[in-house]
RNA sequence: CGGGGUGUAGCGUAGCCCGGUUAUCGCGCCGCGUUUGGGACGCGGAGGUCGCAGGUUCGAAUCCUGCCACCCCGACCA
């Protein structure tokens, strides 16, 4: 069996699915849609987790808890929601089992049991939380409500992919009230920023950021501000959104304040989620033919130590693991995060594959030979370059190392993504990209919905979003040849 | 939900068409030994409701019926 991993993979999406089993990330679970997230997995997510609760902190939010189950009569409140995600909900009908008479070792569902009202398992929380929020509010003193729960959520999708979407996936949303427009629109776009600064800059990949068009929009928002990245498949990834909520939530469950200056005025609202979506992103984004790539900051074990232990000669090993126990010391006073392999069985080209199909950034391998010139081989995984260094200063070496890695992995991205963006001008060109080339194309587009759902029967594409930072400009669209101001960015999206 | 496919050990599979010894092989796993600077090798060993339930038959992994699960392609979607 051949060691790479496209030998292995037909195609991206195998590939992809290797990748994520054989690093021991995920796996599907015996529950239809379901994923089984492995603790090396799970590390990964609960460094995301930490920063990006860290950053919504700093930006002045606290954490809470709501139910799982919004009861039907709360979900349809607010229309557009209910009825975006109507045809993914899970439905909780009765409350209780029961012994089945004709099979004793059989339990049926007790039909004495069913709930006067069926309770949705929430596929989102806006519903159940401004429901709780129109009993916290009451005058402008309590705004703004600046809150974030972490939590699962369950859509029942018809096909379902590791990570990128599951029928249960772990996410946080957060939901905030405000007093004024003004402010509601300032925080969505502060968290839009704050996604894109935590991709950016701990995921290592680069974004653009944008809004979402009429069709692409959350149902119940005014605005979706969004994220977007492309996947090394040429495929867009929707990373994150940040909804501006108008007071669409507010009016659906009478969340109500007493204004300063007197009168009765609803609430402003915003939501906004990231997901274990993001893992799929890291995976799709950095990773080689040798398995996962993980930018420094978002890997559990930075460096692994390999010392060269035989199983007979213990007395050398103990001489090793020494040595690999002060290096460690060195390492962690740079609060680089260390893991050494004390594995007697393996062979070291065995141990080297694994934690290159695992993603380590950085492999230091202390051997015999290595000890009497006091040095070490330090092996990068990005570059897979591998140099001697002295070990007098390896941790102050390798903690700037980490930092170069980080920076150098997030450069490469951007390269390959900057280079995965094409302008073009007519529906010809826009076709002959996205067979050849894919990646995101900017185009003109006439702002109506008719050519943007035109445009994605022709050729699978859809809108992304229209970015931030588009030119303004004179153009013809490039399906209608309607006038447009600006070109927004097309691709095809997972 | 439409179209196609597959269920045999932890994983990947042969056998099925044409029913007949103890269900094949590889990886992995356990034991012993030799190895160990890029995925080692030898010897020995453990591991199976052949997806489930019926049926046909002297006899079913194999044929028939029903059910279930999963995968791929669509549609839906973070």
């Amino acid at each position: 069996m051949s060691k790479k991993l496209t030998s292995r993979a037909e195609n991206f999406s195998a590939w992809y699915n290797e990748l994520v089993k054989s690093a021991d990330l995920a796996e599907n679970s015996a529950v239809r849609g379901c994923m089984v997230i492995k603790p090396y997995g799970f590390a990964i997510w609960e460094l995301i987790k930490d920063q990006l609760d860290k950053m919504f902190k700093e930006t002045g939010h606290q954490n809470a808890y709501f139910p799982i189950f919004v009861p039907k009569s709360l979900f349809e409140a607010e229309e557009k929601n209910a009825e975006g995600f109507a045809k993914e909900c899970a439905v909780v009908t009765h409350y209780r089992l029961k012994t089945d008479p004709e099979n004793k070792s059989k339990l049926i569902v007790d039909p004495e049991a069913k709930l006067e009202e069926e309770l949705i398992v929430r596929p989102t929380s806006e519903a159940i939380i401004w429901n709780t929020y129109k009993g916290w509010v009451q005058s402008y003193r309590d705004l703004p409500l600046l809150i974030n729960q972490w939590a699962n959520v369950v859509r029942w999708e018809m096909r379902t992919r590791l990570f990128l979407r599951t029928a249960e996936f772990l996410w946080q949303e957060g939901d905030t009230a405000h007093a004024t427009k003004q402010e509601a629109i300032d925080e969505a776009k502060t968290m839009h920023q704050v996604y894109a600064t935590f991709a950016q800059d701990w995921m290592a990949m680069p974004v653009i950021k944008g809004y979402k068009s009429d069709s692409e929009r959350f149902a119940g928002a005014e605005e979706t501000f969004t994220i977007e990245a492309l996947m090394q498949d040429g495929k867009a990834l929707q990373a994150g959104t940040s909804h501006y909520l108008g007071q669409n939530f507010a009016k659906a469950f009478d969340v109500k304040f007493q204004a300063a200056e007197g009168g009765e005025e609803y609430v402003w609202g915003t939501s906004w989620g990231v997901s274990t979506r993001l893992m799929g992103a890291l995976i799709m984004t950095h990773s080689d033919d040798d398995g996962l790539v993980l930018p420094p900051k978002l890997a559990p074990y930075q460096v692994v130590i390999i010392p060269f232990l035989h199983k007979k000669n213990t007395e050398q090993n103990e001489l090793l693991l020494a040595k690999s126990h002060e290096i460690k010391k060195d390492l962690e006073k740079f609060g680089i995060r260390v893991q050494i392999d004390t594995d007697v069985n393996k062979r070291p080209g065995f141990k080297f594959a694994a934690y290159e199909l695992k993603g380590y950034p950085v492999r230091l391998v202390v051997g015999p030979r290595d000890l009497e010139n006091n040095q070490v081989e330090i092996a990068r995984r990005d570059t897979k370059e591998k140099s001697l260094q002295n070990i007098d200063g390896i941790g102050q070496y390798l903690h700037n190392l980490l930092a170069q890695m980080q920076e150098s992995i997030f450069n490469k991205a951007v390269s390959f993504r900057n280079k995965h963006i094409t302008e073009v001008s007519t529906f010809d060109e826009f076709k002959e990209v996205l067979d050849t080339k894919g990646g995101f194309i900017l185009a003109h587009w006439d702002g109506t919905e008719q050519t943007e759902e035109k445009i994605k029967e022709l050729t699978k594409a859809t809108i992304r979003c229209i970015p931030n930072d588009a030119k303004i400009e004179e153009g013809l669209c490039v399906y209608s040849g309607k006038k447009s101001s600006k070109k927004v960015l097309f691709a095809k999206a997972y």
